[in-house]
DNA sequence: GTCTATAAAATGATAGAC
DNA sequence: GTCTATCATTTTATAGAC
């Protein structure tokens, strides 16, 4: 779960917006510190580096995602469900963290092992999810007979993104958000 | 268009390679001479700062990018053939340079002024052509009554990160890929 | 828990020999 | 056109006073 409360988590957030912003090599700890007010010797007080912030951010939001499609896959509805229960719990946790997902999607490169390897697992683990899931689609004739990567492709570029819209669009409801991106990511554009 | 032979070529190939792998601010000077095979100092016999081979970069797609639109929205055509010639313009582009695409992508926040605002007025004179394509057809009913933003949206984080794509799929033949795109972009996946 | 001071390394860039 | 040497800054991180 996320930090928010404490000087830990008021770093890990604004750690998030700054790294969001610039970018994680881009943000010193200086830019950090002065961002919440203190000294960048103070940060030490609290994290043990800069590395740690990162894996902060980006490790819980990770497990997070993880957890909700595990937890999809083996549901006994339609393929056209998990679909939407899968974008559905994608949407949520942007919409909880966006400066994080941004992160997450900027900056994992720059992990260090063992979080490099577990990131990358899990990453694997749900692009594996969704691909079965597109699968037993095209068996079961719900889904169209398209190449699955440029289908599972096109979905998840369009869902990890989705936070610089959240923040164009801020004026967006959450749930007119995930029912427009279902309908567009689902039946498309066109008559 | 794009330099590609001489050292300043080889240099900005060089940076568009590692910009993409690690982005621009955790790229040094030296890194960059290290993978062309001289020393740092060397660079600056052909380039006068990191920005400018950055600008260099981003700046002569960006550039393609919006002349391609250009050409293309003030055509007579259907609006679904309008939407057919972007995304395969927009893919081309891509293939042809799939590093310096990551690069504009991730690292334009680090363009400096002017380049930033030349660059921006680009970017956005990009979407509101596709946007102005997309309510033709909403209009003319060609497309769906959904909204223009997150149509767009999806369009573009789609085609924005398929550089993504084309590195894992390298067997992928680019008129398959253009075709693959334009059918789950404009037709979505359900049947 | 925050501060000042500072260490040790890395950075973008320049000067000048060859 | 490339090199060595170097400058001025900035970087992450630590030590120790308060």
């Amino acid at each position: 779960m996320a930090q928010t409360d404490g000087r830990k988590g008021e770093i890990i957030q604004m750690a998030s917006k700054l790294f969001r912003e610039r970018g994680y090599s881009a943000v010193s700890m200086r830019d950090l510190a002065a961002g919440i007010g203190v000294k960048a010797a103070s940060l030490y007080n609290h994290i043990s580096s800069k590395q740690e912030i990162l894996s902060s951010i980006i490790i819980s939001i990770a497990e997070r995602f993880t957890e909700g499609m595990n937890a999809i896959v083996s549901k006994k509805v339609s393929v056209k469900n998990k679909l939407e229960e899968m974008i559905d719990h994608h949407i949520q946790v942007m919409i909880d963290n966006p400066d994080g997902i941004a992160c997450l999607n900027n900056d994992w490169v720059h992990l260090k092992e063992p979080e490099l390897t577990y990131f990358l697992d899990m990453r694997n683990g749900y692009e594996e999810n969704l691909r079965k899931i597109l699968k037993e689609g095209i068996k079961s004739k719900e889904i169209k007979q398209v190449n699955v990567e440029v289908m599972l492709f096109s979905m998840l570029s369009t869902l990890r993104t989705l936070h610089l819209l959240h923040e164009k669009k801020k004026g967006i409801k959450t749930d007119n958000l995930k029912n427009e991106v279902k309908q567009i990511l689902l039946t498309g554009i066109m008559n």
